[in-house]
DNA sequence: CCCCAGGCTTTTC
DNA sequence: GAAAAGCATGGG
């Protein structure tokens, strides 16, 4: 049993929190509120590797980790790629955005230390396929079962604490697996299953190339065509793998909240009709027209998480 | 009981 | 072509 002993400190530019385990539905990622600091740690798999992360004030965490480098690169390196601690996040909208938008900027102020990570994309595209036409709760269940199944058990201990992670499964665990066991992790939904094992079987085959599919130069439309020739992967999933799993920041996934906060917020009338792919497409368009196109959506994820909460009232984090 | 939940696919008009 | 209906389940 490894022991967690390293310990780097962070410091960001940020007040209120960092949140992570939204982006991914799962435990296996974790969450950081600022208002726990001090007080909780929260234990997470990084690219298959324990990591333990605790606040330590409004402005600092502390990373505890078995390894000093992760994937060849030195962990702290690693760290501030993985959070964007490079992205100033007020930044990511545009500069007239305050005075033309001032009572959302001002909604928008515990949220800018909210940050889109840069995740895995294999991990990234899977734990987004589970998330269509169902609850926050569910999703999450689904990818923590996934993982517990299918993903390599990792035990650490810290301070006479055993910590039971796993990581999550390699495109070729998934690829082999039983079709009827892996829909026991999929709200018992056969064809979410279905396309989660042909989907691994073309990652581990080699007929789609996560890596390739990172080159920034590969314009968003081809990117988003080509996610979406796997089953089970729609305009908003491929824009979710590309915003969290590819580092595509100015991809612009639109879901149900986006398409109420552009409605309700930037008064678009297209919010109003019914998100078919060319509704889709149309609000994709209008949203960089007020928002910065290279960024727009990383400010959209801030967006989003301020609308769900501060207007729906919803508490995912 | 009905409706919605961070959609996608198939069928039907 | 664009709209409407299934998918599965838990919770309000």
């Amino acid at each position: 049993m490894n022991s967690l002993i390293l310990k780097y400190h962070y410091k960001i530019n940020s007040k209120i929190c960092l949140n992570i385990r939204d982006t991914l539905f799962s435990g296996q990622t974790f969450l950081w509120n600022i208002h726990n600091y001090g007080k909780t740690f929260y234990s997470s798999i990084i690219q298959s590797y324990p990591v333990l992360i605790k606040g330590i004030s409004e402005h600092e965490f502390e990373i505890y980790s078995t390894t000093k480098c992760i994937d060849g690169v030195p962990l702290e390196d690693f760290i501030s790629h993985y959070f964007t601690l490079d992205i100033d996040t007020k930044k990511v909208f545009p500069k007239d955005f305050p005075e033309r938008y001032p009572e959302i900027w001002q909604l928008l102020m515990p949220y800018f230390s909210l940050r889109v990570m840069r995740q895995d994309s294999f991990e990234t595209m899977i734990s987004f396929m589970c998330a269509q036409g169902i609850g926050m709760h569910l999703i999450r269940k689904q990818v923590a079962m996934l993982v517990q199944t299918y993903g390599e058990k990792r035990c650490v201990s810290f301070l006479g604490n055993e910590i039971v992670l796993h990581s999550f499964p390699s495109p070729e665990r998934l690829a082999a697996a039983d079709p009827a066991l892996l829909s026991s992790c999929t709200n018992n939904n056969r064809i979410r299953a279905r396309n989660i094992i042909l989907a691994a079987q073309r990652v581990a085959e080699g007929r789609v190339d996560l890596e390739a599919l990172g080159d920034p130069q590969i314009p968003l439309s081809e990117l988003r065509s080509i996610l979406c020739q796997n089953g089970g992967i729609g305009y908003k999933i491929a824009d979710c793998v590309a915003l969290f799993g590819l580092g595509r920041f100015d991809a612009f996934p639109i879901d149900t909240h986006v398409k109420q906060y552009l409605g309700k917020w930037f008064n678009s009338s297209t919010a109003l009709r019914s998100l078919s792919p060319a509704t889709y497409l149309a609000l994709d368009a209008e949203a960089r027209t007020f928002l910065n196109p290279d960024l727009a959506g990383y400010a959209g994820h801030l967006l989003f998480h301020c609308w769900r909460r501060e207007v729906k009232r919803l508490r995912t984090f």
